[in-house]
DNA sequence: AATGAATGAGTTTTCATTCAT
DNA sequence: AATGAATGAAAACTCATTCAT
């Protein structure tokens, strides 16, 4: 907490005035950013465009926000182990609500014939697995910009549906 | 390392009999595990095979060793941040001669025609990290066997390389 | 101190507006407290009763303070530990002056043949001791009020002082 | 912690070996003496005495433990502000239990007519309160011993109930 | 006269590690 | 080879107090 608070030019003091501890920060850091990513998400489902574009687009934006947020988008493996009851159970729901509209964009493309696959759940484990491991290795000083990355993901990912 | 200790039915102090620290110890589960896994990975690259149906072994033998060791497999999201300069190395090292092993079988159906792209690292990253998010949901009371995950895993994984 | 300023609708710098600090509030919460209480069992000490009727009204007249003023009376089981050198000075002395007004009743009842004691201070101590234990076990919703309970404490425990 | 750790020529570490929290530790300390204290009334209850001798002999054992154990006896004012629900409520209990045979015994000289009053609750509560005080003004390098300070106490007090 | 924000020193708690036996 | 007890450094947390506005 104190590193934290040093990061952000205040002190442990001050972090405790807005935060009742811990994990209440973390919280509300994830909270922050998956409502953000909600928002950003359910825009593209509701794009006027082809199934596979959708699921491109919001692919696009996901690895946006994985390499922008880096520490708080996806940190948490294991959100049982983190979070206390009071704060798990809208945590768990708050991420479900973004993992459904993923759901969403795969099942149109399933109903209407752009996909090919059964297995909404599991094809859409795997793209956002695959996504959020870009936070192991990407680096701001690597060779490839953030669109690079993106437009790779979009197309070689959006292959697995279809 | 109390937790851990109960865990094998040992006491703290055992422990440290056999382990220097708990840094060391983490480090041995790795390296057992990692190393299992680059022999049976190895032996589907030299499969007399073509290179999707390599690529689809290794895939299903990645996502058995995920599942079965689902708490040493791929648990080091950062491992610069787990382990000291002694350790670190020969760890980074060994992590990227498995991660080469797809890269080689990726390249292989490059080179042969098979495979249709051009991001080698990247497409093996992606199906790394997609089949390593396996961890974050399966559990072993899922109506699904292991069998049936690396089966559908390796079936729609593939499709990101052609 | 927050809790205290919410209790008076108030916020924590108002009230250091008003106190220098914690202790002097709680400092001068004792003060008004004591000083009428000093005012009204020396009202007992003068009227012209026997000994044992001037032992009851204070008693009473205690009892009363304890509940009503339940907090402040006799929250300060040693004051040494609260109080700095400058306020422990004064408030000792205060509180030895409300103690000698008990004090010199039992005395005069022990003069005039009432009281059959040798040991004034210890059954002063008692007397106390009893009444503010109150603070113990009174609580407003019970099914006695203020004045049975008065009656009932200076029945009982002018008993100990013949 | 670290100056009771010091107190007991430990450090904090070991204290916490042996103690879940704070709270733990106050709460093993109490239920230690209070258990002693129980069994010790409880003696003087089944003695073959009088009811008033059987009074006078709890009052001087629980002045005894009062001045013995002064830190522990009964400095928890409320309980309720210091032990949280696990541990309050054996707590309670217990406190209960202690006050009981106290009980018993003013109900026993009360059925047996050697007691004259109605209110045994009451009356126990002025004997604990007026006993409890003692820790208030009582220190070792006084003038009196234990064993006069419980003869005063027993004799005086015990003149609450008849 | 009053406030919200911030401080920092002190306290509690954790946990990897050591060590005598 | 193994253990229970103990350590200490670091982490989390509290709270009386200050201060610019």
């Amino acid at each position: 907490m104190e590193d934290i608070a040093a990061e952000l030019l205040m002190t442990k003091g001050a972090l405790y005035y807005y935060f009742k501890n811990k994990e209440d920060l973390i919280y509300h850091c994830h909270e922050l950013v998956l409502t953000q990513a909600i928002v950003a998400v359910e825009q593209c489902l509701h794009e006027d465009l082809s199934s596979l574009d959708k699921l491109k687009k919001a692919i696009e934006t996901h690895v946006n926000f994985a390499i922008s947020e880096k520490e708080t988008f996806n940190l948490i493996i294991k959100p049982e182990q983190t979070f206390s009851a009071d704060q798990l159970h809208p945590m768990l729901k708050k991420r479900h609500k973004y993992a459904s509209i993923f759901d969403a964009i795969i099942q149109q493309g399933i109903d209407n014939g752009e996909f090919n696959i059964t297995e909404t759940k599991i094809a859409r484990m795997m793209l956002l697995g695959a996504m959020n491991w870009i936070q192991q290795w990407y680096n701001l000083e690597g060779e490839r910009t953030k669109e690079e990355i993106s437009a790779i993901y979009s197309e070689y990912l959006s292959k697995i549906v279809t």
